[in-house]
DNA sequence: TACGATACGGAGGGGCCCGCCGCTTGGCAA
DNA sequence: TTGCCAAGCGGCGGGCCCCTCCGTATCGTA
């Protein structure tokens, strides 16, 4: 960063700015040469400062991801650990679906994640440990669920409402569905 | 179908075979102009018998949920309907879990639906209603549980699931865990 | 057998992603 | 201030894909 050229920082905030615009647009399948096109930057400045799709994901939706970890923090010491852990869900829910793009930069895809264990999902399910934990601990979650779970659940919801109209809502509902249970033991 | 030409139903085979094997080594979106290459017809049949690569997933598919819906009835009267309901769930994700692509294939993609309609989920809530309905009359699911819901979930669940190693088993564990519930009522 | 209607597939336009490479430009040292 | 040189830029071409148009080969029939 601080070796870095003006021009060459310059441009990456362009492009972010950019990207963000494009993504919320068109999904996570933004093309990237529209977006190198709009920022005024060749299409080769943008690979250069973002190897691939998913690095120029990640950047974009960082911000957002910080913002709910913040969030986790304040529950964490909440009176109520599952109200606490639902509410986080929710939110990272809500901010999954109303942000196209955001559930594919979460899940996993196939090629080295080993780079990627840094980004998004990582990052989120630190987050998330410390209030699951607290809800593992008073008994009121299932004995096996781990943080994957619970992040995959919410990506897959957030994938599968993606096209729906009421995207959010019927996100929110599913959500609430999984977690009290479709059946609860009886 | 009578009213076509012998060659047109041959190719129609041909590209309806390859296109399966495609799908299941590259997923959804395998290229179109790869399945004519490998069925050895020009691009322009593949679309003139497909037109979309949805229509070409459903055709694909088909068969596999016409074996769901089959499966469904066989349950319809099984001795626990909260059982049956999960057992046709489990079956249903495990089928998408393991072809590649399914899952995509069920999820309304934007587009019209109303072509759709007749298609792959609609075929898939018809089977699953009865299901689900029953339970509802035992009371053992919520009342504001849909079909749409169920299939959702389910579809989510493999988008999520879909890349990664052990594939099958994730889902099924995450299946299992919405339906119970990740945290049940007190 | 000869004749339409039907179906085929090659060609061409438009996009996107990617890698290469000569040129510009910013920052530092003299 | 000036000059240098590496860091950074972006146009270009290749490869692949999707889509459409249209001349042509083929099938089924009279």
């Amino acid at each position: 960063m601080p070796g870095q050229r003006a021009d060459a920082r310059r441009n990456y905030a362009r492009i972010l700015a950019v990207a963000e615009a494009e993504v919320a647009a068109h999904g996570a399948d933004a093309s990237l040469e529209q977006i190198a096109r709009v920022a005024g930057v060749g299409s080769a400045t943008v690979r250069r400062h973002f190897p691939g799709r998913r690095a120029l994901l990640d950047a974009v939706f960082r911000e957002r991801i910080e913002a709910l970890c913040e969030r986790a923090r304040a529950l964490a010491d909440a009176p109520d650990a599952r109200a606490a852990l639902l509410a986080w869900l929710r939110a990272l829910t809500a901010y999954s679906a109303s942000a196209r793009g955001m559930a594919a930069a979460m899940a996993p895809d196939g090629a080295f994640d080993e780079e990627a264990v840094h980004s998004c999902s990582a990052v989120l399910g630190e987050a998330c440990g410390a209030l699951l934990r607290r809800a593992a601990d008073e008994g009121v979650v299932g004995a096996g669920v781990t943080v994957a779970d619970l992040i995959t659940l919410v990506t897959g919801i957030a994938l599968a409402t993606e096209h729906h109209p009421e995207a959010a809502a019927e996100a929110d509902r599913l959500l609430t569905l999984a977690f009290v249970g479709v059946s609860p033991e009886r």
